[in-house]
DNA sequence: CCGCTATTGCTAATTTTCTAGCATATGCTA
DNA sequence: TAGCATATGCTAGAAAATTAGCAATAGCGG
């Protein structure tokens, strides 16, 4: 049963697809326009359509373009990236996930998200009950 | 000023650093253990070669052998991708990150571990101030 | 010391990725 | 309705990634 999750996939197919998670959908247009140091719209084309059959995006019509989006749900496709970077890059502890987070954005975080982050964390104290 | 973070390599490239990643540093061998689907032993090689020239990775000798190991610290490429996963998939959002964090391990979070995440956050908090 | 194994240095070939550009269709506007 | 701008469908080519395998060297066991 292979569901892969971002192997198999070249450079620029990646970056597509990161954009496409990022915008939800986007034209052909959108995505050259996301991507940095981008290739040309007919590149973009082609490989919207490699990756359409390798069955990681689908499009539909809005006129006579395409808006195109990932095929696997964006929380699905979350999961598994974080669950890669924990096991990469974090030994797999959430714990030493959740200090990078935080010293990310450093003292850009307002008291109010952390606040909210403190509810979840509580949340998580009870159902593990 | 470019200072690309999981740009400008291949997906091979990428498999091979996220290995090194994990475990610090490897020999080919254990880099071609370590890969799923692996490619050649020769292939490993190559690769690593054309890391190493891409300033990517470096080497020390083992004996005969080569152990190799990225060039950038790990909490340095850390912090880029956590940024890029955050953008990507977070819109982001911090609070939406650590609350899809807490919800991959789910129940297997033990309760000591959600205590010191707990204090990370008590420790945000005070420090934001 | 001799042969065996594991390792690196190369080079060349194959396969995949990435790109360009022509042909054609469609909608819009004057 | 004619012309323009913008799309897609293709196909062919160029560039990059991936792989294979030969030659040479170093260590090790007997």
């Amino acid at each position: 049963m292979a569901s892969e999750e971002l192997n198999d996939l070249s450079r620029r197919e990646r970056q597509i697809m990161d954009l496409l998670y990022e915008r939800e959908r986007a034209s052909v247009q959108e995505v050259m326009e996301g991507i940095a140091d981008p290739p040309s719209y007919s590149a973009v084309r082609a490989m919207l359509r490699t990756l359409e059959e390798k069955g990681r995006v689908t499009h539909v019509e809005d006129g006579r373009a395409y808006i195109y989006q990932p095929t696997i749900r964006k929380d699905a496709a979350r999961q598994s990236a974080l669950s890669h970077l924990l096991k990469t890059f974090f030994d797999g502890s959430t714990e030493n996930a959740v200090a990078a987070l935080l010293d990310l954005k450093g003292p850009r975080l307002s008291q109010s998200e952390l606040d909210r982050v403190a509810v979840l964390v509580e949340q998580a104290k009870k159902e593990g009950r």
